[in-house]
DNA sequence: GCAGCCTGTTAACAAAAGATAATTAATGCT
DNA sequence: AGCATTAATTATCTTTTGTTAACAGGCTGC
């Protein structure tokens, strides 16, 4: 990253549309994608310093990317592959909190949201690359910049719509039916991950699992 | 409302100190309070705008504030009382989806999040006072003005941190352990709704809230 | 007061889920 | 290939929840 922009000093630039076709000319296409999601229409010279602090890491699966008890302002989008958010209970046993992919954004909600450590570790689960930024940095970097607010306004709302669904899933239908659901909204991930991380992502055991599959297939049968 | 802004015509003003010192005047504390906890900071101009496009109404104990199917842009602050936001099942049954009290914001997260009709209707269990503006309008008045940005991307943010508590208490907690916890967090709410409401938020039957209890208390008493 | 309605509790039964353990299938590693 | 590890299924048993219905207490309206 860094090596990709020590060609460009930034010392005096002529115009700002200037600045951006020179950093675009500089840059592959998913990271233009990654900016453009986040800052749509940000100052180009905001842009810049965002690209500057931007890394981008390779993830092997099993990889730990924030591990709980730490205080990591890493926000990152995921180019490729898979991250897991975990708990682990007083038995030992490890619970699926939060799953995320490619093209979404991961954090530790505890240490940005609320600024405390991490109660839950974030390990990738396939081969993942992630475009990563210190949330803190960009902050305050950005700070008073009105696209920026606008950007994260539109980061979180997009969240919070997704979080309010999941509590509506919860509230509204059984664990068959948030099962049923998900293969239905992401029939892909059933391929990716194992069942026992899709179970307790959906509030039950594998064992359960296992007998809610047996019962749909029994009644397709039928 | 509309009454005491009616003397002040805003021709002129010579600051902005003067004219946030003359609002405040005009104003009881409780809706300081709200515009303070809205937009902390924001232009004295802008602010007035806002004001003069806020509604005070009194809700009655059943009263329907946001219909089901209804396209509602009303974003309130709840002054005094209990909004609850339900939706009712094939089998008629009303699933309680969340409860708001007083100091919480209010809204229809579907018609103002997603932009589509609400799925959910929102009653108040209480006499409920609230005081409430148009999402839309107000977004519109007050488009790039930074302090705004602010304001409401924390509002934002702080919902959907609670939003990720509740999620956790799904798929951390038992049913039971959810009971416990509500009763530790809001211990009042119980002499204010009625079970069934407290099962349903829960995510389980009135029944068995009902069995719930009697374990908890036998076990007490063992 | 009384009938009707709603709420909460209890009972009885069916269905589902948790816990544990054993078995089988799949996977990875050397 | 063979061994070890992990995942998924299945079985058994216990616990919990859902469902339905019955019943008691409280509240309301007439």
């Amino acid at each position: 990253m860094q090596n990709e922009l020590s060609y460009f000093h930034p010392c005096g630039p002529s115009t700002s549309a200037e600045y951006i076709i020179r950093i675009i000319l500089m840059l592959d296409s998913e990271k233009i994608e990654f900016y453009l999601n986040l800052f749509k229409g940000i100052d180009s010279a905001d842009l810049l310093k965002v690209i500057q602090g931007t890394k981008q890491r390779v993830l092997a699966p099993g990889e730990i990317y924030i591990r709980e008890g730490e205080n990591s302002q890493r926000l990152a989008y995921i180019k490729e592959g898979l991250i897991r958010c975990y708990h682990v209970n007083d038995k030992g046993d490890e619970i699926t909190v939060l799953l995320r992919w490619e093209e979404q954004i991961i954090a530790s909600y505890d240490s940005i949201l609320l600024h405390k450590p991490s109660r839950f570790t974030y390990h990738a689960l396939e081969p993942t690359t992630v475009l990563e930024v210190n949330y803190d940095e960009m902050e305050r970097l950005l700070e008073n910049k009105p696209v920026f607010e606008k950007a994260r306004y539109h980061f979180v709302l997009d969240m919070l719509a997704q979080s309010l669904e999941r509590i509506e899933s919860f509230v509204l239908q059984t664990p068959e039916e948030r099962y049923l659901q998900l293969i239905q909204d992401k029939p892909d991930l059933l391929q990716r991950i194992s069942d026992k991380h899709v179970a307790t992502l959906l509030g039950i055991t594998p064992v359960s699992l296992s007998r809610i599959r047996k019962r749909i297939i029994s009644r397709q049968q039928h």
